[in-house]
RNA sequence: GGGAGGGUAGCGAAGUGGCUAAACGCGGUUGACUGUAAAUCAAUUCCUUCGGGUUCGGCAGUUCGAAUCUGCCCCCUCCCA
C-alpha cells in the first residue's frame, strides 16, 4: 500500500514514444508530469524566494537529507512544522537522501554494509548515515517524498564494483522501506547498476518487488557520456511499472531532459540551471549566453526575447552583465529566475506535445534549435 | 622662483644590476559546471609565420649583462613662495 494521497495518473501516453503525461497527487498539491523539479538543497533554492518559483511554475522543489542534518538538523526543521513550512513554500518537496554525497563527497566517506560515515564538511565532525536513520531524519525533514539511501556509483567503474555497490543498495533499499513509518510521505527506490544492463535489470526487479511508491534512476549524469547514460535510462525503464511516477536523477540539460522523456521519465531535477545561472551563463532560445562578455555592455536587449520570465520581461542584458561583474546578487536571482524558467517551459512544451502524440517531432525541433551544439 | 616625490603591460601596483616578458589585483578573452563542499573553478592576456622579436617616459652612457646605475631632456603630483 503506498502513501497516503500520493498516487500517479497516467493520462496519456505518446503512441510513437515512451513520453508519458500525466498528473502526480501529492500531500501538497497535484502536479503535471513530465516535470522538472528545482534543487533546493539548504531548503532554498540559491537565490530565489518561494514567489519567485511559483511564478517560474515550479512543481516539486527538493532538498537535501545529508546537508539539512549538518545545518540546521532535522529536529529543527521539524519543529518548524517540516520543511514546507520552514522555508514556506506551499508546493510539493522532495528530499535527496544524501545517496549522492557518497559519490561527490567521496574522499570524505567511508562505505561499509551497514552504512556511510562522513566527515562533515563543515567541520570536521563524524556522520554516521545508515539506511534506517536516513529515513528517519527524512521523515522529520517531511517532505512529500523521500529518497531511500543509495550509492550513486561513480563512472567508470568495474563490472564487480557495480555489482557489489548495487547490491547492497538494495538491501538498502529493503532496510530504509522496512524503517519507513510516515503514512503521508511516498518513498522511492533508486536504481543503480552503473552502465551494466543486467545490474540495472537485476536492480529494478528487486526494488519492484518490495513495492516502492516511485523508483529513481540513479548514477547518471556524473560524467559519462551521453549514449551511456541514455541505455543506462533504457535498462531501467525497460523493466519498471508504468503505473509509479520515474524519476531521472540530476540531469539539467536540454538534450538529457528531453531524451529521458522520450524514454518515459516523469521527474527529473538538476543543479545546473541555477548554478550556472550564478556563474553568468544562461540557457536561451538563441542558444548559451555568457553574461560576463562585453559585448553585452550596451546591449539594452532582453537575454531571451521568447522568454515570459520576470528577468526578460523587464531588464537588459546590459543591466545583467552589469549586476554581474559588480557581484551583485541580484543578477544571479535573475538569472536563475531566467534559466528555470527557460527549462521549464521546454518542459510545458513537451508536456503539450506528449497530450498530441507529436513529442518526437517537438524533441527534435528544440534541440535542433537551441540544443547539443548550442552547448546546453 | 624654491623644495619634495613620481613616470613599469588596458588600469592600479610590485620589482631597484643577471633567476624578469616583468609578482599581484582589477579589467579583457576562452572554457567548465548536471540527485549543490560551487555567487565557483580553470586557462589565457606585449607582438609573432612560434624560429624569434620589441619592452618598463625619451635620448645618450656605464657594464659581460640594465626596468634597476650615471647624465641630459620631457611630463605629472604635492608643498612653500
Amino acid at each position: 500500500m503506498g502513501a497516503k494521497g500520493f498516487y500517479l495518473e497516467i493520462l496519456h501516453v505518446d503512441k510513437n514514444c515512451g513520453a508519458r503525461y500525466g498528473i502526480l497527487h501529492t500531500p501538497h498539491g497535484d502536479v503535471e508530469v513530465p516535470m522538472f523539479m528545482p534543487v533546493g538543497t539548504l531548503a532554498t533554492v540559491k537565490t530565489l524566494s518561494p514567489e519567485e518559483l511559483k511564478s517560474i511554475g515550479s512543481g516539486v522543489v527538493l532538498a537535501n537529507t545529508y546537508h539539512l542534518h549538518l545545518r540546521p538538523g532535522e529536529d529543527i526543521v521539524q519543529k518548524a512544522g517540516g520543511v514546507q513550512k520552514f522555508m514556506n513554500y506551499d508546493g510539493p518537496m522532495l528530499t535527496d537522501s544524501g545517496g549522492f554525497q557518497v559519490f561527490s563527497l567521496a574522499e570524505k566517506r567511508k562505505i561499509t554494509e551497514e552504512g556511510v560515515t562522513f566527515k562533515s564538511h563543515l567541520n570536521g565532525y563524524t556522520i554516521k548515515f545508515t539506511p534506517e536513520s536516513v529515513i528517519g531524519i527524512e521523515e522529520k525533514i517531511g517532505a512529500d517524498i523521500a529518497m531511500s539511501f543509495d550509492e550513486c556509483i561513480p563512472y567508470p567503474v568495474s563490472y564487480e564494483y557495480a555489482k557489489k555497490s548495487t547490491e547492497r543498495t538494495i538491501r538498502w533499499a529493503k532496510r530504509g522501506l522496512d524503517a519507513h513509518k510516515k503514512e503521508d510521505q511516498a518513498l522511492f527506490g533508486i536504481v543503480q547498476g552503473g552502465e551494466f544492463e543486467d545490474l540495472r535489470k537485476e536492480c529494478v526487479e528487486k526494488l519492484v518487488a518490495m513495492d516502492f511508491d516511485g523508483y529513481s534512476i540513479g548514477g547518471t549524469s556524473i560524467g559519462e557520456p551521453k549514449d551511456v547514460c541514455f541505455k543506462m535510462i533504457d535498462y531501467a525503464v525497460k523493466y519498471l511499472p508504468q503505473d509509479k511516477p520515474r524519476y531521472l536523477m540530476g540531469v539539467g540539460s536540454l538534450d538529457y531532459i528531453l531524451e529521458g522523456i522520450a524514454r518515459g521519465v516523469d521527474m527529473m531535477d538538476c543543479v545546473l540551471p541555477t548554478r550556472i545561472a550564478r556563474h553568468g551563463t544562461l540557457m536561451t532560445h538563441e542558444g548559451r549566453i555568457n553574461i560576463r562578455k562585453e559585448m553585452y555592455k550596451e546591449d539594452f536587449t532582453p537575454l531571451d526575447k521568447e522568454c515570459d520570465c520576470y528577468c526578460c520581461k523587464n531588464y537588459t542584458k546590459a543591466y545583467l552583465r552589469h549586476l554581474y561583474v559588480s557581484n551583485e546578487s541580484f543578477g544571479a536571482r535573475l538569472m536563475s529566475i531566467h534559466n528555470l524558467r527557460f527549462l521549464i517551459s521546454i518542459v510545458e512544451g513537451a508536456r503539450e506535445a506528449i497530450k498530441e502524440d507529436r513529442f518526437l517531432e517537438y524533441k527534435d525541433e528544440i534541440l535542433r534549435k537551441y540544443g547539443d551544439k548550442r552547448g546546453f
